[in-house]
DNA sequence: GTCATGTATCAA
DNA sequence: TGATACATGACC
């Protein structure tokens, strides 16, 4: 062999043998605290808790808690999160050595972390899942950029905005002092609420505290975004949606993370947020279902925000025009206090009346006391009209007072199967043949019709040399002017106008109220008071249906806590939710019998069902009832399933707990 | 989910 | 008896 060749080899031999030993050095544990707690991104059931994994001292400053890492489990690589770093291990095993930290960047906060854990319990659901809802997606360049510099605050707690509110300015004083107050409040007809909500995130600011509002929509978000401009400034908050592209998602949500920005508006997605020195969380019209994430575990914005505030005690407002019976139930338990307007406030606010429907011309749709409200308020201002939208699914109601007909067994909806069937309860399958309203005792039964929505056309017609304006879910106008114009606004889709509506009607109530769920009533209020709610100060509100319904009434003496509380106590004497614990299962009939079977129900739980559901995938659906004191033993028990369920890999079943529609 | 291991089953 | 299928449990 030429000696050049063998020098070769010894030298190929040697740096071999550095290479060992540097790989050798950087596999060596870290000196301090060498395991790492890592949270796997599985969504499984029975493997839903953190693994250990040895921390190579190369990674020893970066593995820190909150970080993203790359690990190996079951022979793949799998994304996870750094929970914590521990001096020893449980485990008994050979420990995996991290596979790479992605990123040092501490992004899973340890409070939001403690969070998602109390979330995917209550809602018997992969932690997984909820930690995709807490933690966007990296974007590597974003990272890389330095966040915005933290403003130094600015703008004062004016709380003269919340002068007629009963305890308002208390609440304010109590925020600004850095306490943990806890309220339910309806705003009043003509509340300028998105100034409002700024200035109890002025009022926490001032006690050093950052505060997060929940919205609906981004309608509503971009509102309360610029009245945080307006009272605190620009460059105070961000805006965090899901719309916005992955990139300006992860930047602001960096902001949010490092303390850049301490004030969050944001619709569902923001409700896990990791703001900083976090002192007051906000939900806006809790009744809007859009509150509700449509992914598993499907936990909804108010009870995020509710386990969050007791978690991190802070303080928390449940806000809206209308009040949900949820709400009604963390003030009869204590948890939350009632904020309110006086009476007198309210009479000064707005008129509202009820017309009935049948007052009208031959062809037409709107009353002549409807009619006559519209002229008059023209002459001092811009006009809304409300109508519903069309194509609600069919339900059954009474004919004579349209009662939403319920099963006598169970109190769930009954459907019409078919032509020749007897009407049929949707959660237990009980057939009715003898239904006899519980309100009036009539017998007949109607499903509702379809509204039309010619009502922009009679008006034009009508009104001629009125710019009419319209505005529906393909295409929601953000906002009017103050000129004198109508405005006709499918349900939801209501713009705020410049100063207020000099009148606001709300056409077809019954329209509304015919929805086969549970919650139609309670929904037909919310709306109507959503619309009522943007008259402006001594304003007219006039809704046209049959004035002696309760929930006209209601609307007419603008009492949604008086309606909630009463729609409450009859939830409680049908077993309804949030007067129970509800839970739903859902899945092939085969699988949901294993399930059902795998299931330890608390004594007190009774079942409804399975029925099939009205899908077309053939699936069958169970309903799960339990009082209030056992909602946590229903969760166990229904997270218990699903481990039992994934460990054996039966086929998979959908879980519900508290389903905003049953 | 993957992977490894154990037990049942069957043709030769 | 060995090959194969299917069930079971661990996964750090």
């Amino acid at each position: 062999m030429l000696p050049g060749l063998r020098a070769s080899v010894a030298d190929a031999k040697a740096k071999a043998a550095v290479t060992r030993a540097r790989r050798a050095a950087e596999f060596a544990p870290a000196e301090i605290d060498p395991i790492a707690r890592v949270l796997v991104d599985i969504p499984l059931a029975h493997l839903d808790r953190p693994f250990d994994y040895a921390v190579p001292i190369k990674d020893a400053a970066t593995a820190m808690p909150g970080a993203r890492v790359k690990v190996r489990f079951a022979g793949q690589d799998v994304d996870g999160f750094v929970l914590e770093r521990a001096a020893s291990s449980a485990h008994t095993g050979q420990l995996q050595p991290l596979r790479r930290v992605v990123s040092a960047e501490p992004v899973l906060h340890p409070e939001v972390a403690a969070l998602t854990a109390t979330i995917a319990e209550k809602y018997a659901g992969a932690r997984a899942d909820v930690m995709r809802l807490a933690v966007p997606p990296r974007h590597a360049a974003t990272e890389k950029e330095p966040s915005p510099p933290a403003p130094r605050a600015t703008g004062s707690a004016d709380p003269s905005s919340w002068e007629h509110v009963v305890h308002g300015p208390t609440f304010l004083a109590h925020l600004g002092a850095g306490g943990s107050p806890r309220a339910v409040w309806n705003a009043a007809p003509g509340d300028d609420w998105p100034t409002m909500l700024a200035h109890t995130v002025a009022a926490t600011l001032a006690s050093g505290r950052g505060s997060l509002i929940c919205v609906p929509d981004q309608r509503d978000a971009v509102r309360v975004s610029s009245a945080i401009d307006a009272v605190l400034g620009a460059d105070q908050h961000v805006v965090l949606s899901a719309e916005a592209g992955p990139a300006k998602r992860y930047r602001d949500f960096l902001a949010v993370s490092r303390g850049a920005r301490k004030v969050v508006v944001g619709t569902r997605s923001a409700a896990l947020a990791p703001v900083r020195d976090l002192g007051l969380v906000v939900i806006w019209d809790d009744g809007d279902d859009l509150h509700a994430e449509p992914r598993a575990p499907y936990p909804h914005v108010r009870e995020m925000l509710a386990i969050r505030a007791a978690q991190q005690d802070t303080a928390m407002l449940v806000a809206g025009f209308a009040r949900t019976c949820e709400s009604v139930l963390l003030l009869t338990t204590g948890w939350a206090h009632e904020l309110t307007s006086e009476r007198s406030v309210l009479r000064e606010r707005a008129r509202v009346d009820v017309v009935p429907g049948e007052d009208r011309a031959v062809g037409s749709r709107i009353p002549r006391a409807a009619f006559d409200a519209i002229r008059e308020g023209l002459a001092g201002g811009p006009v809304l009209v409300q109508t519903p939208r069309t194509g609600y699914a069919p339900s059954l109601a009474c004919e004579r007072c349209r009662t939403p007909a319920r099963c006598q067994t169970c109190a769930g909806p009954l459907v019409l199967g078919g032509p020749t069937t007897p009407p049929t309860c949707r959660w237990c399958g009980t057939p009715d043949q003898a239904w006899a309203c519980r309100e009036c005792g009539h017998r007949g039964l109607r499903a509702p019709v379809r509204g039309e929505a010619r009502t922009a056309e009679e008006l034009g017609r009508s009104f001629a040399g009125t710019t009419i304006r319209t505005s529906s879910s393909d295409r929601v106008l953000a906002g009017v002017s103050e000129r004198p114009d109508i405005v006709v606004a499918t349900v939801g889709a209501e713009p705020p106008a410049a100063g207020g509506y000099a009148a606001v009607i709300i056409l077809d109530t019954w329209l509304t109220l015919a929805r086969d769920d549970l919650r139609a009533t309670e929904e037909a209020l919310r709306r109507w008071l959503g619309a009522a709610g943007l008259v402006r100060r001594g304003g007219r509100v006039v809704a046209v249906g049959d004035p002696a319904l309760p929930v006209l009434q209601a609307l007419v003496r603008w009492d949604p806590a008086g309606f909630a509380a009463r729609e409450l106590a009859d939830r409680s004497q049908t077993h309804l939710p949030p007067a129970a614990r509800l839970a739903t299962i859902t899945g092939e009939p085969g699988a949901l019998d294993d399930a059902l079977t795998l299931l330890a129900l608390p004594e007190v739980a009774d079942m409804l069902g399975p029925v099939p559901v009205d899908n077309d995938k053939g699936e069958h659906r169970a309903v799960i009832r339990v009082p209030l004191a056992s909602g946590q033993a229903l969760s166990e028990a229904l997270g218990e399933l699903q481990r039992v369920r994934s460990a054996r890999k039966l086929d998979a079943v959908r879980i519900q707990v508290d389903p905003q529609v049953v």
